[in-house]
RNA sequence: GGUCCGUUCGUCUAGGGGUUAGGACUGCAGAUUUUCAUUCUGCCAACAGGGGUUCGAUUCCCCUACGGACUACCA
């Protein structure tokens, strides 16, 4: 029988989550929409050190803005909760016992100098991989060269103790990675890794195994940077006698820094000169303790719907020429398979491209809304209507909302400069008299269409003796200030006939019509 | 150092034993726009190197180089 794919993703409230985590959730997500199973969220938090507050919440934000739809997780529950290793503690040592009493684990009471005055020996002996593993194992003092009575009594006294598993000397570990294919790895270059810290929390490895197991998870994926581990993961699987219902593996591939190399980190953040966050996030310098800010996709004016296309491309592709999709077409084409083994660099320009993309193909009625609103904060009231204008013939000059009110500006400021290259060009004092005279013809029209005032415009510059070429530039500059801008006829006609024919008068007083 | 993973235009990638190696972003040029932007058209630009296998390799295999991840009582 079909099992029902449920897949997860497990992150760990150490900070805010970045792209690559972001990416990681979106795949996870594709694949259980895709095959009709469950997206489930697990907050790894068994280290209690590096717990840091506000992350959860910024990760259940983060996920929302992104359009990531969760069936269980700690904020919504479900069948298998709770959904936070914390809470899940209890369940833990039962599964290392088990271990133990099967001989797949033991006890390990060495102390941290232990340790390492254990590595620095093996490095000094020149070993090519020093670890705790089925020879040094042998030197230390864990169950397996203590006595059985001295290991009683150091476990009735308290004495602080870790749950290491026994790995086997020789034995290939192999298993099929959804994305790379079959991966072997050699038990010995394996070390013993502890499952139970000396606090009783279970290390990564067991939780991992245990809730992925306890929660049916069917396929895991995950960052490439666990693929070392994978191995373990598949010997804990085979120990607990799991294996018939172990998951399936996927690694993805690791996201570079734009610059130089190495994987993304939280650190590049603002050093890049863009945000390698969803959310803006308020946190604290590690060592200073200052509050600092790192800047998000949201604050930064990107539109959920272009970071999930473009995140969604950085790694996997659909096979056909398509660029843009929407969440559902993306559920619909994604598959496993076509993700690439390669790692991927982020492009700057992609996001951008996408943006605007995204942004034009918004109604104008939702783009005017957001202009209505913003320029609410400026004091600025207008009908509906005319945001809608604006907003239509200002967007394809637009790769964030806020170019959108930058370039509305010029509809409720008249100009306090005029550009000078155009002025000196273009400007004398026959041009000026025929803008006086349009001006004043502008204001009888009946017809304020952008058609309307070309032909108005067209048919006094006749009677003047002017050709459009000569005056056009500096009617620009004489309603707007600027040399540049959308297309002069619908400024004209979206201010009116009375605005624009004041603008006129107000340039035509004050320029020298030399 | 060891183990593992990877390598097609600057970037994201398609492809796959015989192709003009395709697309997108960027860049450049032209057209349209009286302007900037948009839009349209075009151009520049890649199979890391060396050995095999083969009639033929960018594609399959091996080696090298380069890059990366991991190498904690962190995830």
């Amino acid at each position: 029988m079909e099992r029902e794919v449920r897949v997860r993703f497990a992150p760990s409230p150490t900070g805010p989550l970045h792209i690559g985590g972001v990416r990681t959730a979106l795949y996870n997500y594709l694949l259980a929409r895709k095959l009709g199973g469950k997206m489930l969220l697990r907050i790894e938090d068994t280290d209690q050190n590096r717990f840091v507050p506000g992350a959860e919440d910024y990760i259940r934000q983060s996920l929302e803005w992104c359009g990531i739809e969760l069936d269980e997780s700690p904020w919504n529950g479900g069948p298998h909760a709770p959904y936070r290793q914390s809470e899940r503690k209890p369940m833990y040592l039962q599964y290392a016992q088990q271990l133990i009493d099967s001989g797949h684990a033991y006890y390990a009471f060495d102390t941290p100098e232990e340790l390492d005055a254990m590595r620095a020996r093996l490095t000094a002996a020149k070993v090519p991989n020093p670890q705790y593993n089925s020879i040094t194992r042998a030197q230390m003092r864990n169950s397996l060269t203590l006595p059985a009575e001295e290991v009683k009594q150091l476990l009735e006294s308290g004495a602080p103790y870790v749950i290491r598993l026994k790995v086997p000397r020789k034995e290939e570990v192999r298993f099929n990675d959804l994305i790379r294919g079959w991966v072997v790895v050699h038990s010995s270059s394996i070390d013993d890794k502890v499952l139970m810290k000396s606090d009783g929390m279970p290390t990564y490895h067991l939780a991992n195994i245990v809730d992925d197991h306890l929660m049916e998870i069917t396929h895991v994926i995950r960052g490439e940077e666990w693929l070392p581990s994978a191995p373990l993961h598949v010997l804990l699987y085979r120990y607990l006698g799991w294996e018939d219902t172990m998951p399936q593996f996927a690694h993805l591939p690791l996201l570079l820094k734009p610059d130089g190399t190495g994987k993304l980190s939280k650190r590049d953040g603002d050093r890049l000169g863009f945000p390698v966050f969803p959310l803006e996030w308020h946190g604290k310098d590690a060592e200073t303790g200052a509050p600092t800010v790192s800047s998000g996709y949201r604050e930064s004016g990107y539109l959920p719907e272009a970071f999930i296309n473009f995140l969604a491309f950085l790694g996997w592709n659909p096979g056909s020429q398509q660029e843009l999709f929407t969440m559902s077409e993306l559920i619909e084409a994604f598959s496993i398979e076509r993700v690439s083994k390669s790692p991927a660099r982020f492009d700057q320009n992609k996001v951008r491209w996408y943006n605007e993309q995204y942004l034009r193909a918004k109604p104008d009625a939702e783009l005017a809304q957001y202009l209505t609103e913003s320029l609410q904060g400026q004091g600025v009231e207008m009908p509906t209507s005319k945001a809608e204008q604006i907003a239509a013939l200002v967007k394809e000059r637009a790769t964030f909302p806020a170019d959108l009110a930058r370039e509305a500006q010029l509809f409720f400021q008249r100009p306090a400069t005029y550009d000078e290259q155009v002025i000196s060009k273009k400007w004398n004092a026959q041009v000026a008299g025929a803008l006086k005279e349009f001006a004043g013809q502008l204001r009888a029209t009946p017809d304020t269409s952008p058609d309307g005032i070309k032909a108005l415009l067209t048919q006094v510059l006749e009677t003047q003796g002017l050709k459009i070429g000569q005056v056009l530039q500096a009617l620009r500059v004489a309603v707007t200030g600027a040399a540049a801008g959308p297309d002069l006829m619908h400024i004209m006609s979206i201010l009116g006939a009375e605005e624009t024919a004041e603008r006129i008068n107000q340039a035509v007083a004050q320029l020298p019509a030399a």
